[in-house]
DNA sequence: GTGGTCTAGACCACA
DNA sequence: GTGGTCTAGACCACC
């Protein structure tokens, strides 16, 4: 999967989260999911800031934070590769781990919200539905 | 249900989202959910500030907010209630529509995690419990 | 207009209106007089401060205001600029009508006085003679 | 015209100028154009505070200091009344004096949002009518 | 360089 | 008692 198609980021700068941490964020989960494999290739500083019209030193700062954890190695005059070292998440419970944070945000607004769980299972089904149109 | 209990924010500074945010939010959900109705009165800047032992200044500046959004209304000398024009969502799908980006959230970093919808519903069950046990 | 001098704010601390909404208050109608398009930078908030010596926090209290009203927009670690949406009011009217409160007060006001409106009129153009003298 | 009708007050809380304020202002107002004279009646604290769902002391400090000022006089147990030193504005510059804040203001305001002199004049006439509908 | 957040404390205005 | 305003200064985050 990672050889077929080059990773496209999901990059909103009108979100309150910075573009970097997006990034960031992003390439971790991508590794921990195994849609990024050791040795893959991302995609060049300059081709992420044009193709998504930002500063190439924050999309700069964000690969050497992830080289800084150890997830990215950097690969004198050819880029950035997913380290040797990366692996994905062994089990799934270190992946639901990672998404633990956001699950509890959408439990905690729902109960403000007067939203059962109940509701709130059906909404989330619907949620992953409408993000597979997007990426068929 | 308003009058029988002050409301009580729940404020977690070691989070991102600045303190006065977190007010904001949970002020719009609980009037979104009925908890606050109209003409209800907010516990006083100075109670807020010293019960979560943050300034002052922090409290006013979500009530300020809240106020130019409408939400709020100030009672001279008096304090800030509920705004008259402010309504409880109508329906469900209004209320379900406010928690629409956490759950596209999750759905998003679910699919990069590798986590299947269904495991991502039963991990979202589980959070509405643990979420429980903090309010009995 | 707008790229030829950098904005100007009319600021006096001596008037009952605080300072951080008469800051607001003119970016309202620079911006719906088309003084202020689409895109325009304003001025940094310590410029700002430090041109009328007051307390950055005071401007940048004007500015988030502004911003969470829609008409400016920040551009993370650059400054804040005029929104896109942000449109001058189309037609004279729709200026008129942000002028009305005060137009009223005064006719309010010289009724009260016993002034006629044929002296009121006559002393609004000498006072905008006197605004004239201000900034030939 | 002071014995027809008793005073009526033009308060609005939802103004930024504080009701107390709003108060004083009228009734210096009324007084400098001759519409309250000396040793004429005004309206008990009790009357005003219910007539306009206000708390009985804001109108009390109003009173007190319009009395401070020497414009008002105390009557024990009959209430306040302007004072015998009270005159109206001898001519008429003085009553144009005091509208000229106001002016002023509506002149800065139309600069900002283009609005021209003639283009106000006008509408400030218009203000006026609409004024006068309201008190034929 | 930009704005954002928070603190601590003073003083004011309102009811 | 209530909230509002402003200051001074620190520290952070982003670009």
């Amino acid at each position: 999967m990672s050889s077929t198609s080059p990773v496209l980021f999901d990059i909103q700068p009108q979100l309150a989260t910075p573009i970097y941490r997006q990034v960031v964020e992003q390439v971790q989960r991508l590794v921990a999911g195994g849609q990024l494999a050791a040795g893959d290739e991302l995609p060049s500083v300059r081709a992420v800031a044009e193709r998504h019209a930002i500063n190439p030193m924050t999309v700069s700062k964000a690969y050497s934070l992830l080289e800084a954890e150890g997830l990215l190695e950097r690969r004198r005059g050819l880029g950035m590769v997913v380290a040797a070292s990366a692996q994905p998440a062994r089990v799934g419970g270190d992946r639901l781990a990672l998404l633990e944070p956001a699950l509890l945000a959408v439990a905690r607004q729902a109960n403000q919200l007067g939203v059962t769980p109940a509701q709130a299972v059906k909404a989330l089904e619907q949620a992953f539905q409408s993000i597979e149109q997007d990426r068929p």
